[in-house]
DNA sequence: GCTAACTTGTGAACGAATTCACAAGCCTCG
DNA sequence: CGAGGCTTGTGAATTCGTTCACAAGTTAGC
């Protein structure tokens, strides 16, 4: 595998290793900000808490970055992750469910500051279709299929009712979007040529209900 | 292994098995208001998009609470599930960082209805200190470690800013907290007996570019 | 009470992900 | 320019998690 490698060829990369490189690449821009020119698979590691080895295995699915005796140069190697993860260019994101959560997400930065720009929100609620939301008409849900056919939306971050969640997600499938963050405590089908994460809080409360209770 | 087989007998437990018996539990309570008797490991697994054989090894590691032939005792399952998660008591939860994400939790009732029970809420910022918030008044940072000497909570949901993340999980953990949710997007270094769970969306949403990028 | 139809519980086989360990390459210094 | 000190890249070994496959137990029907 070479520089030249394109992921096309290359087999199925594990969920951890994306997750990973999603870290590096964070304190990758942090060393970048702070002006560093180079920096080693095991300060990768001590700040990502894992190993060295397991930071150059998760590069080398990818080509190989670095130089022997030196290490990675801190602006190239965030070039390449920025390229292996689809960060070059901006991602359009409807958000469907103006609740609690939604309204967190729609105002937080870090957001577009990645790239992932909020085209549109959606709702079912009379009372709320209309109002202004940070820049975004609150939209009813109802126009959802003709508008992703005219403005295309990558991604749907999905943050209705648990009851509403598979319904409004074949919904999404339907309008072609193949992308789809979930804030449902739900666990949801979808086809297989959709990607569908979950954030699920409450099994990370409960994860650490657990380990309290058989002394984590 | 026998059903009285204690969990500090049994050798460590995956994360992955972990959060698979919250999301069976789920489906168990939902069983159980519907006035089912038995389930299946196959039911449970189409439901949870796994398999009847990761259904039952998950659970054999705890004790053996099926009947052949029959399946699984709704009712049953469902209690030893939540005695095995420690889901049986309340508990007593902080939020740290009274921003939106923290707004939205602490009037999220997904939690309270699982036993987790916000019993304070703290900022820094003077404008939102005394301030009432969903039955919570917002409490001065500083009283942190004085209130949970007394009032002892046990999981701390830290929604500050990323740069605040670090020093704010070392002030829970010297205040003797030994379990923690985070919502910053950044990783944190805790002492081994405090464990420290993370929901990362900006994590999420770089995956799901990763896999439009690459054909998910 | 015997047979047929089911379903659990679990060792064994398998596969995936991590860690080990070291040859190969690069840099610096004398 | 050669030696010494680093650090990468990667097969091999290992560990960890999932799936297989089947004996053993349960129920229902006759």
């Amino acid at each position: 595998m070479n520089e030249f490698t394109s992921l096309a060829t290359v087999k199925r990369i594990a969920d951890s290793t994306v997750r990973r490189l999603s870290l590096y690449l964070r304190f990758l821009e942090d060393f970048e900000q702070r002006g560093l020119e180079t920096i080693s698979s095991d300060e990768l590691a001590r700040r990502g808490g894992t190993t060295s080895a397991q930071v150059r295995k998760d590069l080398s699915f990818f080509g190989s970055f670095g130089k022997r005796g030196l290490g990675y140069s801190v602006p190239e190697l965030s070039r390449r992750i920025r390229e292996i993860m689809g960060l070059g260019r901006e991602w359009r994101v409807i958000i469907v469910g103006a609740g609690k959560i939604g309204a967190a997400l729609a105002q937080y930065q870090g957001f577009v500051q990645r790239g992932f720009h909020i085209v549109a929100v959606y709702d079912t609620a009379p009372e709320k279709i209309g109002r202004s939301w940070n820049s975004q008409t609150i939209r009813d849900i109802r126009q959802l299929e003709r508008d992703a056919a005219q403005e295309k939306p990558d991604i749907a971050v999905l943050t209705v009712p648990s009851e509403a969640a598979q319904s409004m997600l074949d919904r999404i499938v339907k309008a072609g979007i193949k992308a789809v963050l979930n804030f449902a405590p739900v666990q949801l089908q979808a086809p297989a040529d959709v990607t569908v994460k979950s954030v699920n809080m409450a099994m990370e409360l409960e994860s650490l209900s657990f380990s309290l209770t058989n002394h984590g």
